[in-house]
DNA sequence: ACCTCCGGGACCCCCCGTTTGT
DNA sequence: ACAAACGGGGGGTCCCGGAGGT
């Protein structure tokens, strides 16, 4: 199996602990949580063997957990931050795809979805990393449900809705990895955002 | 790691490259590329552990490879005699995501989508690989597009709408998945169905 | 491996030196000494991680020893209260072996016997803790040999039959694990009490 | 730690299974079950890693089940040998514990009793080393009180004779090679021996 | 053509006993 | 008195091949 390497190591200024989160939500985010090795991350995190069980006791799981956790955090911080800036829904999306899109393929196609990377093959046999990848996906489900509701989608419509905005942006980070072609997020989003032009 | 062992064996009655291809493709749909020994595969498949690799030379991956052709042979089939049955985009999209969800449900939650689980991990480090599940995404997509261009979408159009249909129904069913409700791929489909109630 | 963790941790109104003694006493017993980590004592102990090496600078073997010096002392102190009661060696061993039989019964087993177990895997390789063993082992026969040749033995009588009386009820201990049968060691004692009858 | 590497590895005309199986036997009677990994094993077998789970799919614990039964099956071997010879009880203890104390000896005090050490550590932890364990000791004290029947001595004596020889004579060993003075097995036999001198 | 036996190492995650700094 | 960090194995499993039989 070819490694891809990477040869630019996380920023060592920070904390081990920290340093092994940063490397191991970018290499679990690019491969999933089997695909990658303890060894993998410990190399990129420049950070020795040993330490790891000193943060992490409960190894590889907890390290995916908590990485999931600041992933969620930051997904979160990025849509309290589009709100505050009085960003509607149908722009926040645009948004987002188009950040998401140039971001993957800035990556040379590495990058991939962190809940979608972790879920698969994790879900449903790590229980406990299964319930922190529902927790981010539940919270970000209920953000967006939350700014459609405030633009006039009753609950229920404003849940389904963002639960399949959701799924397609993801599902369209998949597949615009697999054919190496960006512009299917940004096509997707334009999609989903004749969805929910206007409350019916 | 808990193992979730499939206690029932594919049945015996087929022949030995067979068996091995219908384990390894429920076994890659279920937990991914990497998650997956050949042991296992060959377990499940009751095959000798030496006979893999006259059938197999190229190993874990040519069995993947084969596995996602087999695959994508039996989507296009199901299609097809959908199509042949007259079913409209709409109702095609309703149908299959019902099945989905059920089958979903009936496998408590261990089914997977075979192109989501085996792409996380081995795309791009495979190429191979990711050259056969780029093919199965993209005949799937043509195969929709073709059935919306039917119904008086344009080309473009049907294209994009193809796209966010296949990514909407994978991303919903990871979800649905990680959730444990099955009714999300349903109403995501119903939501995706509004998308292409009339060419506009 | 299963790990039998003792629930009860030694109780915790002593000094951590003390402590950690304790529960290395105990858990090198049961297990011998590479069987037993340094966290397990350190957990059962209740004492933090790096005290450890504040109060041992010389690790594990360090704790070893002063645990068998420790044990070393206890058996004499018995000993010695038992000769000032005016049993005799027969007496003597007959009480000994019914202590010994019914406290490893109450243990469930678990328990074994301080010399023999940190003996085996560390004789002759840390020469420290053999010293400590053999130092202990010296003593207590010459305890049992003196007591003997106050009853009447030859010197060189004595010493032998010391040395048989504690190799058997060693022996006898090991066994009596293995069979998880207490009465061996008491058996053993009566066989023990017949050579050391009378003086010939 | 101090390793005292063994230099000469095992001799390499055997089948790989029965270099292991001999290389385990060699190392767990030296330094019992925990202090010996199997890494070393197998570097005494000359054997790679990967073939190891091929013959011991069970890994460490199956090694030293069949070194043990291996063991075993030696040890009644040469008493039924003496037997046929005609030794009596007495002399075969003599023999024994001659030839045991001038191996003790030529082997620099590395060598130990197989059963006693892995039965420290491992018992009662590992129910199936155990169990393999036991059915030793059981032939063993079987064998040798059936030769003290048929000396005169009734069922119950010679089985709790039988016993008590086992154990002094385990003990011995232990003893011995604390005290790096083999006539301490030679010493202890000549008591055993004065008990079983004549039936009463 | 099809399969079995037996490796062959690299690598898996984990935990070891220890040292350093505070 | 102790938290943090440290590397080096711990046992076990990975995917893969070669030799030989039928």
């Amino acid at each position: 199996m070819p490694k891809l390497k990477a040869k630019a190591a996380v920023e060592p200024s920070t904390s081990t602990r920290d340093r092994i989160l940063r490397a191991a939500k970018q290499l679990f985010q690019q491969r999933g949580y089997y695909a990658v090795g303890t060894a993998e991350i410990l190399e990129q995190a420049q950070a020795p063997k040993g330490s790891m069980y000193h943060h992490f006791p409960n190894g590889k799981e907890q390290i995916a957990i908590e990485a999931i956790e600041k992933h969620r955090a930051e997904l979160i911080a990025r849509l309290l931050s589009l709100e505050a800036d009085g960003f509607t829904a149908a722009e926040t999306l645009r948004l987002l795809a188009k950040e998401m899109a140039s971001w993957l393929k800035k990556s040379n196609w590495l990058e991939g979805t962190m809940l979608v990377s972790t879920a698969v093959g994790s879900v449903p046999h790590l229980p406990k990393l299964h319930t922190a990848i529902k927790a981010s996906f539940d919270e970000w489900r209920e953000h967006i449900g939350k700014l459609l509701m405030n633009e006039g989608w009753s609950k229920t419509q404003a849940n389904s809705l963002a639960q399949t905005i959701i799924a397609a942006t993801d599902g369209a980070m998949i597949i615009a990895r697999v054919d190496q072609d960006e512009r299917i997020v940004i096509k997707v989003a334009e999609d989903l955002v004749r969805l929910i032009e206007r409350p019916n």
